[in-house]
DNA sequence: TCTAAAAATTGACTTGGGTCAAGTATCAGT
DNA sequence: ACTGATACTTGACCCAAGTCAATTTTTAGA
């Protein structure tokens, strides 16, 4: 529990007791790598923290799995538009290692929401940057070609490179695998 | 300023003293077609209601103005990035038409946040959809062929078409000038 | 109602990155 | 250690959409 902790220190206005008023609500899960934390179509009624591991957002358009986004440990993890409408989800959710989380339901937020505004804002917070990647995602993909989107992939994500898989890497990238392959080969022969 | 006042009432929890509340820190400004509402760099300081007119969102990119969305009557207006955080705003904001505004400080919202959850909650429902809207462009850009983004633009968009100049609409399709012309013209003769 | 500038169109040509198909390498389970 | 499945690579070919350059059309001022 401990990263959570530390985790929610970072904000302002955090007190000790706002752990106290979230450690009774929170259950913890383990997944192996390839299942599923949320599949397309459902409602996700629970938002994640990663205490460790990595998942990635993905939906399938055409037969084949589009990437969206990964997240990593220390992080939080839901299909943010299914669980604040409590609607079916536009994306699936899948762990690419074995990872460990700790769970807070949807209704759990809600009271937290009333009990204190520290959670309020913690929400907002979170909401905002949810925007703020995805209109930087974007702006990666629109103005920059294939090759310089996975150098600069390459240069701002160095950790998290060797854990992900190169075909979702690709879609991510929103490159074909062969070119990625390509690509790779190219830069390597300098 | 009744269509300001109708479109509060749609949200759940509208009480009339809101408007109350609202009126005395709205400020009036006309704008007209071509000039700025935000420039690029500048730190967005109050957020709009467009009372009637029409505004684009865009950013420079090698040189060439990259239009990332259309604002019309009765939405809001601003950065949101900028406004939020009062740092530089990576888009500028101009007026496609004539347009009439209301204008609230960033000071005034917090203000209003601060004396009704009301507020609270309206501004968490705006990047609720900003963020939505913004999943949405993205998906829209990657899974439709440029002729599919023009019809199903034209599809959905109907009254908004024909106040947009192509050049605007090409860009915001992601699709050249050129190419946005040439599917015109096969889409005409059928 | 001119007229200069801006917007839109058209033609000729190019290209980044995709697809399809056939390998080769890697990995997980027995 | 084997082995079937999955991931990755490579080659050959193609095409949607971009660029560049030259008109034509539309628009907004004087």
């Amino acid at each position: 529990m401990d990263s959570f902790k530390s985790f929610l220190q970072q904000f302002p206005g955090y007190r000790p007791d706002h752990f106290e008023q979230l450690s009774p609500v929170l259950k913890i899960q383990s997944i192996r790598a390839g299942e599923y934390f949320l599949g397309q179509g459902k409602v996700c009624k629970q938002i994640a923290f990663i205490e460790e591991g990595l998942f990635r957002h993905f939906y399938l358009h055409d037969g084949k799995e589009v990437t969206t986004c990964f997240c990593r440990e220390h992080t939080f993890l839901a299909s943010y538009s299914s669980f604040l409408s409590q609607s079916p989800s536009d994306i699936a959710i899948q762990a690419i290692e074995n990872s460990k989380l700790f769970l807070i339901s949807f209704e759990a937020i809600q009271n937290l929401y009333k009990s204190d505004p520290f959670w309020q804002q913690l929400g907002r917070i979170a909401s905002e940057n949810e925007f703020l990647s995805s209109s930087n995602h974007q702006r990666f993909i629109h103005d920059l070609s294939a090759t310089d989107r996975y150098l600069q992939f390459l240069a701002s994500n160095k950790g998290l490179f060797n854990r992900i898989p190169l075909q979702y890497l690709a879609s991510y990238l929103q490159i074909s695998p062969e070119t990625l392959s390509r690509i790779r080969k190219k830069i390597a022969q300098n």
